[in-house]
DNA sequence: GCGTAAATGTTCTTATTTGTGTGAATACAC
DNA sequence: GTGTATTCACACAAATAAGAACATTTACGC
């Protein structure tokens, strides 16, 4: 996967900021992320295990705060940021997105905690991509693939390029897959907080041959302030979690595939 | 890698820099890059390691902010600052070159630490800013300036914008002032360790009204592997110590300023 | 030019890290 | 429960990095 191999520090560091991300990983994906023999990752794992960096599960490892919630979460209730909202279920999500990429493809990633979790598992994967956030392009920028930004202003919570120029800049790139992110969806279709960030997502839609939304099942029925995009048009909707009946008959109408992804 | 031979100094420098940016480095990589041995680099390592500006480690070296992280990470657990070397000097270099922004003007901004620094304190001013590196954008994202980025591929040491779409989109902005970070200055003029990165810096020179240097004392009288500029052009150059008679006698002669920043 | 000291390179040995094959342990479906 | 497929852990082999001692080159004074 990596014509280099990371060395102890760096498989560690890389092995932290997963767990950090995703609140998981595994024996397998270190090993294929840092090119080295499941074996050494397992002496990676125990090392950092008995410095409490982290818990050691069959196959991989949890971050130390999944110790046991209910002992920890009455004491300690606002540790968890938002972004580790529902790991397991970002991550699940993310796992099965991976399906969707072929080596050699150019693909866009949105914005989002869930975007990263992708971009992180992403990492060593001979594609390209183009994303309008920061966060995910600096996950990127030392991996195999090639990361391309559009131009334009720095704006938003996330930061990351949006504005007339940058919906101008991507026109310039043709891309297979767009993965969307979104902050609600119904039988309208999708729906996020910002207007501004609907207009690069708009544009993003445009330019892709296949669109699938990344969405948990948080979000399901959530009708918010700005319109992105019908149902209609949709490849998939990759959740955790089943999205109810009448949600589940409108992707059938419109002809948009349901994966619903479970924890590895 | 590099047909000529670096010296110690150079070595320490392209170490240093490395370390600042990744936080990591190999012996392998450092003896490719500055034409030496191996056993050199080891020695160089341990000499930089016993004056406490590195790690020692099997296979490399890491940053002294990397300084085992187990005890102190359930309690400080992001942190991202590794541009910790001459902090005072970088502040003082960057308090200075705010001296040089007016409100409403256009300023381009470089890569590297000391820029990150001066990012950070220009937070709330009036100004617009282009730089190409992610880590300068995300700190101003939040701020009251108005960020922008060029298009293009992400690379390099420092998640940032380069290549020839990069160059293409630099065109389409005017610049009041290019404040440019480098690794060497000598008589002949501005010198980076990265061809890819002054081909950028090359072009936010063209583009710009005022060119303003920021650089930090380590950095005089070497000249590195790629040359971005000569003297003459700048308006200025910002430092924290002074540079030698020899070099400032070739400022002078290019009409250079020198200012010579005082740590508050 | 020459001589000298410092810096760098070589060679060999030792230490550390990583990989491989084996059987045992674990999880999971039925 | 049983059967099956992973995953794990151990011992040893291989690869890689480090260190020591000595040879060589380079820089720089005169």
């Amino acid at each position: 996967m990596l014509e280099k191999r990371l060395h102890a520090k760096q498989r560690e560091d890389l092995i932290l900021d997963i767990l950090k991300t995703t609140g998981f990983v595994t024996v397998s994906e270190i090993a294929k992320r840092s090119g080295v023999t499941e074996m050494t990752v397992r002496r990676d794992l125990d090392q950092l295990a008995t410095r409490d960096r982290l818990i050691r599960i069959h196959g991989g490892a949890l971050h130390p705060d999944n110790r046991d919630s209910s002992e920890f979460a009455a004491i300690e209730p606002a540790v968890n940021e938002r972004a580790n909202i529902n790991l397991a279920g970002k991550r699940a999500i993310a796992q099965r997105a991976l399906q969707h990429v072929a080596a050699g493809e150019m693909i866009a990633l949105d914005l989002g905690s869930t975007m990263q979790t992708f971009a992180q598992l992403l990492g060593d994967l001979d594609v390209r991509v183009i994303t309008c956030s920061l966060p995910v392009a600096s996950r990127l920028a030392h991996s195999r693939t090639e990361v391309y930004l559009p131009g334009g202003r720095i704006a938003g919570l996330e930061p990351s390029v949006s504005g007339p120029i940058a919906i101008e800049h991507l026109n310039e790139y043709w891309i297979d897959t767009f993965f969307l992110g979104c902050s609600g969806v119904s039988a309208e279709g999708f729906f996020d907080y910002s207007p501004e960030d609907t207009q690069i997502k708009k544009a993003l839609i445009r330019r892709s041959k296949r669109k699938i939304a990344l969405v948990d099942a948080s979000k399901f029925g959530r009708a918010s302030v700005a319109h992105i995009a019908p149902l209609s048009g949709f490849d998939a909707i990759i959740t955790d979690a089943n999205p109810g009946k009448d949600l589940e008959a409108h992707l059938k109408a419109n002809n948009v595939a349901l994966e619903i992804a479970v924890g590895s």
